[in-house]
DNA sequence: ATGGCGCAGCCACTGCGA
């Protein structure tokens, strides 16, 4: 089985994008964020046409995830309860065996910012609310852009921006928290040593300079660590193609034996 | 000249993303 989660950055902006990676690497299971669009334009008959569910929690204009599969999908929760205000962030779905979560933590703007604490308490809630939730214990996928880059290799200037947002001691406290239910970072897992990057900035020529930031994680329950057979990241899809304007995400892919 | 992006929407500017 192949998971992915991507940060599309407009689910209509990226329709066409979008397909054309389903058709070349034909993931069963993928996790969505930043659709950007009110549910009544999701555009499902083309998802289908595709060979994709598409179970989504979305609102206009901002924030917005959902999960495409292959199979039936069977919604657990969407939104997290308390944290309605800060936008559609999460969604959660049982395909067969595994349950798989696609999250979109809010950015938090910068440090200095409110919303940087809006940030935390959101993380903290989402923390409090998976220590309390029965899909975690099992076969369980939380995917998404989590906006913190774990770790001084997941990022491309980690002097310059120490302590700074996606950079800080308490966000990675708080993700800390979150691989301490239970929870691993596959790609940090399989790979300790390497960097790779999921973001890079439009602007300056970025990707191209390979200036980034590993903000999409898969982490899995230890049931599905033992099944994770390899994880990538998809730079190809993150390269401005003929005829398509690319998300500043590329997606991240973990292939499993199980399911 | 101090930016060399891109998205949606009460649409030609603004707010937001990271």
């Amino acid at each position: 089985m192949r998971l992915a989660t991507w940060n599309v950055n407009s689910i209509h902006a990226r329709l066409g994008h979008l397909l054309a990676w389903l058709a070349a690497r034909q993931p069963d299971v993928v996790c969505l964020q930043e659709l950007k669009v009110a549910p009544p334009r999701l555009p499902q008959a083309e998802l289908e046409a595709a060979g994709y569910r598409c179970l989504a929690h979305g609102e206009p204009r901002w924030n917005g995830v959902a999960i495409l599969s292959r199979r039936e999908a069977t919604l657990l929760q969407a939104g997290l309860p308390g944290a309605e205000a800060a936008g559609a962030r999460l969604i959660v779905a049982r395909v067969g065996e595994l349950s798989v979560g696609s999250v979109y933590v809010p950015n938090g703007k910068s440090i200095e910012h409110a919303d940087y604490q809006a940030k935390l308490v959101w993380l903290d809630r989402l923390c409090a609310w998976l220590r309390e939730a029965d899909w975690l214990r099992g076969a369980a996928v939380l995917g998404g852009d989590f906006n913190i880059a774990p770790a001084d290799l997941d990022t491309s200037d980690p002097a310059g921006l120490a302590g700074q947002l996606h950079h800080s001691e308490a966000e990675r406290a708080a993700l800390g928290r979150l691989l301490g239910l239970g929870l691993h970072d596959l790609f940090r897992t399989r790979h300790p040593g390497a960097q790779g990057f999921s973001w890079w900035d439009y602007r300056g020529g970025a990707f191209h300079r390979n200036q980034g930031m590993r903000l999409d994680l898969l982490l899995g329950s230890s049931a599905v660590l033992e099944q994770t057979s390899e994880i990538w990241i998809d730079r190809e899809f993150r390269k401005r193609r003929a005829g398509f304007i690319p998300s500043d995400h590329a997606p991240v892919v973990a292939e499993m034996r199980g399911w």
